[in-house]
Formats: structure tokens, sequence, C-alpha cells
DNA sequence: GCCTATTTAAAACGATCGTTTTAATTGTGT
DNA sequence: ACACAATTAAAACGATCGTTTTAAATAGGC
């Protein structure tokens, strides 16, 4: 079998179609055809549509958040060692870097980063729900981190202000993948998601540093 | 006849809905029922669902666009009288501030507010091409301002940062609605959010005059 | 009174939805 | 070879969808 496994290809199709139409706006016909698979062949796999929304966020997520939970505990370690506050660039870059990268990590993974930028808001309490419980956890590590290299502030406006930033980077991840800013792959297109990126982190740096 | 218009109660069903469910996950029937009207007068009215949604983003988005659009051309003239520069913080909280006081405006107005801060970046085209339409007039006049109040900067650098404003403004429009901060109609609700709008602007004004 | 616009009731249109079932077929490991 | 998991094909399930139609009833303006 020289193609790719089905269970992939459900995965892949279901992100791609998902992204650009949302949850409730794809059926699993949909899906199905776009995979070229058997519709039986989705609910077999993973059960229902929900589960597959699941499936889709987590084989995704855990990677991506993994990344930056390590990213987040070496920038404390490398500051601890130094015997100094971890800087909030630092840690916002941590944060920020490796979900814009996805952008430019091949696959399609560019079509997931607009399902990232979406669920935190989505209406579907369906969506909503089963996106952050996987973001939580990070979250609350960047939250504490965060307070570490900000100790002037109240934590309550750290916490303000992180979800100001989450906002912002949401934004971003949609519309990198709603309009493609220049022709994809192209290197123009990775130069100025690099420069976006840089631009984002400068943003939310000088208002996460902003006086109390 | 003392009760509201049926075409008014038609639109504040599909806001409460659109708001709670988006709009591909709420029916024609729903909205007919939570308003109490027939299933025909929803298309009698608004001919088809797509411009019941044009209507209700309409309803209270050229209102509130208007009085944005009064609020930075006052700071602008009142800037050009004392023969100064116009304050990035004056435009943006002419910008925020009365898309967050619709949280407090009364009716069901706090529900609209979701769907603003959702559909910028909505999966769905019709429903994010249908809200682009009614606001890239303000947010250009916006750009222009903000380029007079940071003339050391590049405009597409305003630009983008002006991005990054948008999606934290929309993030707040969404929580707030999503997660009631504190049981409604309180006056803790009240302080509250005035609180997050002061916050809000506060970020965005160090983000967008940090240096470039 | 008459005209027109609203609104209701009820039913039907064809279409699509998520899911399940049944049966037959492929592939893989042992 | 056998067993078991994966996959296909095709059909059907009941349900819901947006929209239209027909008919009757209700209101308000002139």
């Amino acid at each position: 079998m020289t193609q790719i496994d089905t269970k992939t290809r459900l995965l892949d199709a279901a992100e791609c179609l998902f992204s650009q139409q949302g949850f409730a706006g794809t059926s699993m016909r949909e899906i199905t055809t776009v995979a070229k698979a058997n519709l039986a062949a989705a609910n077999y796999h993973f059960g229902c549509k929900e589960d597959l929304l699941s499936a889709v966020l987590e084989r995704r997520l855990l990677p991506l958040n993994q990344a930056r939970n390590a990213r987040i505990e070496q920038v404390l370690t490398e500051a601890a060692e130094a015997n100094m506050r971890p800087k909030t660039e630092d840690l916002l870059r941590a944060f920020i870097e490796p979900a814009m990268a996805f952008c430019n990590a091949g696959h399609n993974s560019n079509a997931f980063v607009a399902i990232i930028g979406r669920s935190l808001t989505a209406a579907d309490p369906a969506v909503r729900d089963r996106f952050l419980d996987l973001v939580r956890p990070l979250l609350t590590t960047l939250h504490q981190a965060l307070c570490l290299a900000l100790p002037q502030l109240p934590r309550e406006l750290v916490l303000t202000r992180l979800f100001f930033t989450i906002g912002a980077l949401g934004h971003c991840l949609c519309f990198s993948s709603i309009t493609p800013l220049c022709e994809p792959n192209s290197s123009d297109t990775h130069k100025h998601r690099e420069t976006l990126t840089q631009d984002l982190i400068t943003f939310v740096t000088s208002g996460l540093e902003s006086p109390c």
C-alpha cells in the first residue's frame, strides 16, 4: 500500500474542511469524499463527528503545546541559573513562535492554525470546550511564568493581559490562513510570516510590560 | 398591539441565537420559535437566512460604527485646533469604548458583541464578507488617524498593529458574552467591564506606541 | 367599505444531515 | 490456512434543514 493511512487521510480532510468551513458547516460526507474514503469508515475509526474533531485537535495541539511548554520551562531554567527574572519577551516568544511557525511546518498544518485561532471563541460549546481542555494547562503555566517576569503587576492584571495576547495571536492565526499573505510557499511568505511573528511579539510584550 | 413588532422580535431572536450557536448552528425554525412568530414570517420579512444575518448585523453595527467614527473625527478635530498630533490612546479609546459599552447598552445587545467578535474571523465566508463590508470604512479611517498619531512608524506597521488590536478587542467581546464575568446587571459587572475596557486600551496603546 | 400589508396555520418541497446496518472484500499477521 | 482488522459498497434510518405554497385571518390607512 503506497498511499497514506485512511485514518490519516480522514484527519487531513477534516482538518482542512473544518478550517475552511467550520465544524457545523462541514459534513461527514464532504470529509469522506475529500479523503477518498468510505462514509462508514469515518464512524468506524472515530465514532462520531465530535470525536473526529477531538482527534483533529489533539493530533496537532498536543505536540505543539508540548513544544511550547518545553520552551517556557527552558526560559525559566536559564533565568533561574543566571539568578535573574525571566524576560517577558522570551516567555511570549516561547508561546507564540511555535504556533506561528506551524504555518510553515509543511503537511497542511497551515490549515490547522485557523482552527486554533477560532476554537477559543467558537460559538459551538462542543468545539470550544474540547479545545479549552487542551490548552488550559499551558495557559496556567504561562500565566505563572509571566507573573515571575512581572512581579510589579497584580496577578489578575497579568491574566487579563494574557487574554489580550491570546486574542491578538488567534486573530493572526486565522487571518494567515484566510488571506494567504503572498503566494503560498514562496520565500516572501516565509519572510512576511517571520516579520509578522516578530511584530506580534513586540506588540504584546509592550502591552504586557505597560506600567500598572 | 401592545407587543413588539414581529420583525423586531425576529431580529432579537436571531441575534441571540446566532451569538450563542453561530450562523450555521442556528435554524430558521429555532429563530421563529424563540420569536414566537410563524416560520413563513421570517422569509416574508427578510427573504432568506443570509439576508436575515445581514439585517442583524446592520441594525447594531451601523449606529455603533457611526458613533465610533464621530468620536474619531472629534479627536482629530480637537488635535487640529490645538495644533497637535492626535494621541494614540484617544483614538483607540474612540474605537474601543463604544464597542465595549455596548455590553451594557440594555436590550440584548450584549449578545450582539459576541457576533462582532467572531464575525471577523468566521469560517463561513458568507458571515465574514457581510461583516467586513460593514467595518472596512471605519478601519480605514482609524488606520489613517493612527498614522497621524504615530508618524515615526511605517504605515504598514501601524496597520499590522491595528490588526493585533482588533484581535484583542474581538476576543474580549466574545468572552464577555460567553463567560458573564459576574452576575449580569450587577454593579460588579459594570465596574469590571469598565476596568477591562481600560486595561485593554492601556494594553493596545502600549503595543501600538512601541518603538519600531 | 376597500385596499394593502401583516401574520398565522399547515403542509409540502427536495435536499442534506449524522449514524447504522448488512454484506462482501481486502489486507496483515501468525 | 486461518483469524482478525480494515475498508468498501450500497442502502436505509429518522431527523432536520431552508424555502415555498396555499389559504385564511387580522390589522391599519384612506
